[in-house]
Order: C-alpha cells, then sequence, then structure tokens
DNA sequence: TATAGTTGGAATT
DNA sequence: AATTCCAACTATA
C-alpha cells in the first residue's frame, strides 16, 4: 500500500502486482505519502505523479482485481476508452448488450478509478456520478482535458 | 426466491 | 420541465 501525493492524495492497495483498490482521501484521513521502492508499485507511483501533472499516460498494462465475470466485461470495455476521450453509459450499455443503470453500477463498483478510468463515462446529458465524489471526477476531466457543457 | 436500490435513458405528460 | 416507466445487475433478507 502506498499514497501518491496530489490535490486529492491517491491510496493504492496492491497485493502482489495486482491492484486491489485506489481511492481518494480528500483530507478526510491522514496518511504520509511515501513511494515504494521497486518493483510494479515504484512504476505505478510514478505513472500517476506523472499523470496527475499532465502527461498522457495509460495504466491499461495494471492488473486490476475484479469480483465478478460481469464486472470484468463493463470495466474491460472501460479501459479501452482512450486518454481525453468520453463515452456515456448508454453507449456502453449497447456494445455491451445491457442496460445504461446496470453499466452504471458496475462502474460504482470500480475498486480502481484512475486506473481504470471510470471517470471517462459520462451520463448522456450533463455528468453522471462518482462514487469518490463529484469533485474528483471533474478535477481528472480537467486534467485531461475535457471540458463540461453543463 | 423476492425485493429494493443503482454513476441511466427514454417516453409521457 | 417534471414525472413515470423501463432495463440489467447486485446486495440483502
Amino acid at each position: 500500500m502506498f499514497v501518491v501525493p496530489w490535490k486529492f492524495p491517491v491510496k493504492v492497495s496492491m497485493r502482489g502486482n495486482v491492484i486491489t483498490k485506489v481511492e481518494f482521501l480528500k483530507g478526510k484521513e491522514k496518511t504520509i505519502a511515501r513511494r515504494p521502492k521497486s518493483g510494479v508499485a515504484a512504476a505505478l507511483y510514478d505513472n500517476m505523479l506523472a499523470y496527475f501533472s499532465g502527461e498522457r499516460i495509460s495504466f491499461n498494462r495494471y492488473e486490476v482485481e475484479l469480483r465478478s465475470a460481469f464486472l470484468r466485461r463493463v470495466l474491460g470495455e472501460v479501459r479501452k476508452i482512450g486518454y481525453g476521450e468520453t463515452t456515456t453509459y448508454g453507449e456502453l450499455a449497447k456494445k455491451l448488450e445491457t442496460s445504461p443503470r446496470a453499466v452504471g453500477q458496475a462502474l460504482k463498483a470500480n475498486p480502481a478509478p484512475v486506473v481504470i478510468p471510470c471517470h471517462r463515462v459520462l451520463a448522456k446529458r450533463g455528468l453522471g456520478g462518482f462514487s469518490q465524489g463529484l469533485d474528483v471526477k471533474r478535477e481528472l476531466l480537467r486534467i485531461e482535458g475535457i471540458d463540461l457543457i453543463t
């Protein structure tokens, strides 16, 4: 487990080389940022720092622990969304032949925001929701240069 | 199994 | 613009 310093510090939990959880602290908890010495964790830490400073980073090579097959299906599709691009719940639902609501649920259950870019999935009108807080979602979109209309 | 709740969307008033 | 219905999935009892 390690924490990446940012506007909203990011806490990353891992088991081996697999990411199990990513969360934003938003100043609620106090955790000291520290950098892993080596391995996948160190690479991820560096990638995150670069990402938050505006570099076009892809986290697709990192493995994330996903419980259900449905979650893997939906989030797998989400990971195909490129940097700076967006899609909607409806689009995903159509592609996966499911309902927009089910997609929303899967995204809410996403254990690793940022690594799996669920923030690039918006509602058809406006900007859906975000389990870690909408302020975080807006900030992430802003970093990638996506302008919100509403 | 039954039921209610979801980061939605479309239809209807 | 506000309300109502729909759909696929999950969590809970």
